[in-house]
DNA sequence: GGACACATGTAATCGGTTACATGATTAC
DNA sequence: GTAATCATGTAACCGATTACATGTGTCC
């Protein structure tokens, strides 16, 4: 998925700035489906006003450079909706954490302990994150509780899997460290 | 997590050939880590080979070009235990499919019914590699058992969870096919 | 007869990141 | 004082993909 369809499905939920799909791109709901930065953001979005499919109103601010609010047109709309009827590519999981569980018998413990611990504090962030959002207002987009929901279900499953297993990764290593003493003590 | 990279945590588990690699990061067990095509890979096996962090040895095969089988070396096993010491990208999960999902209202039934399909699919044969996985001789790495069973845990709820409540999804795209005829059969 | 798996490698291209440029306001 | 947030935009750079080039063996 591009940073052009990525602005496309952002601003189909609303209008927005810039600024403000970059950081829903990195940190908001919308990170789930591509991050960028906005040296590729900026860009974007002027091609699509080129092309119609958003339109822009600058809302000027004292000190700040103006606002520049884009807003989605109904070939923006449209074209969206057509993209998502096509094939999709398929999902993706990259997890250095993995990476590193799998080489635990290689490492010291201490690696281990504190990969874990920042994975977990990663996935309790995510579902703070999405826990919170269930204050938006639910008419025009139903298929984001599902979505929520599903989220939040998977999470949650990962947290409790890595809380109760977790201690069984740093075993692996340091009964690795320490090889000529088996089962002492 | 660069190609270099991999390369290197590829061949940490065993000698291989850049075709090899591409396909271990592209359809095995690697490509939880990342994913990459020949025009990166055999540019990268060169470099690290030229860095003294990995040898080859051709084997000359009738009719095919020689297999260039790399094997890692004991620097390269360095470089590649210190790089894992050091912090992590954060794990990343990206979903067309939860994009369709986020959007099922304004979408096709049909549409949504066919992502559904596709991503049990697609969870299944991930599934299914891991289950397949185990007959792997368990001595050098305990550190596969633990991942392994991390994989199948969370992706075995993961299908559970699309086939129980998958339905739902459907009907939020069908009761928005037909908003005139609320509850009547 | 055609598609696919095996097997290596290069060149053109491209999408996106990083760093730079600018600057007020607010919180610690 | 200094860091972070808000706010836009450009230019250099870079890693990686895609397409190309070449060729055999095997399965359907």
């Amino acid at each position: 998925m591009s940073v052009r369809s990525l602005c496309l499905a952002i601003l189909s939920f609303g209008d927005a700035t810039g600024y403000e799909i970059r950081k829903e791109s990195t940190e908001g709901r919308f990170s789930y489906f591509e991050d960028a930065s906005f040296g590729s953001i900026y860009p974007a979005l002027a091609r699509l006003e080129s092309e119609g499919l958003v339109t822009v109103r600058e809302e000027p601010q004292a000190g700040k450079p103006a606002r520049k609010v884009y807003s989605i047109t109904e070939a923006g709309r449209t074209e969206f909706i057509n993209s998502l009827c096509e094939p999709q590519a398929p999902d993706t999981f990259k997890s250095p954490f993995l990476l590193i569980a799998l080489n635990a018998a290689q490492l010291p413990p201490e690696v281990i302990r504190r990969a874990l611990e920042r994975r977990k504090a990663q996935v309790q962030e995510d579902l703070r994150l999405l826990t919170d959002t269930h204050k938006d207002k639910e008419c025009p987009h139903p298929g984001s509780g599902w979505t929520r929901d599903f989220g939040i279900a998977c999470m949650s499953f990962t947290l409790a899997y890595l809380e109760e297993h977790g201690e069984a990764l740093i075993n692996i290593a340091e009964d690795a460290a320490r090889p000529l003493a088996p089962a002492a003590e």
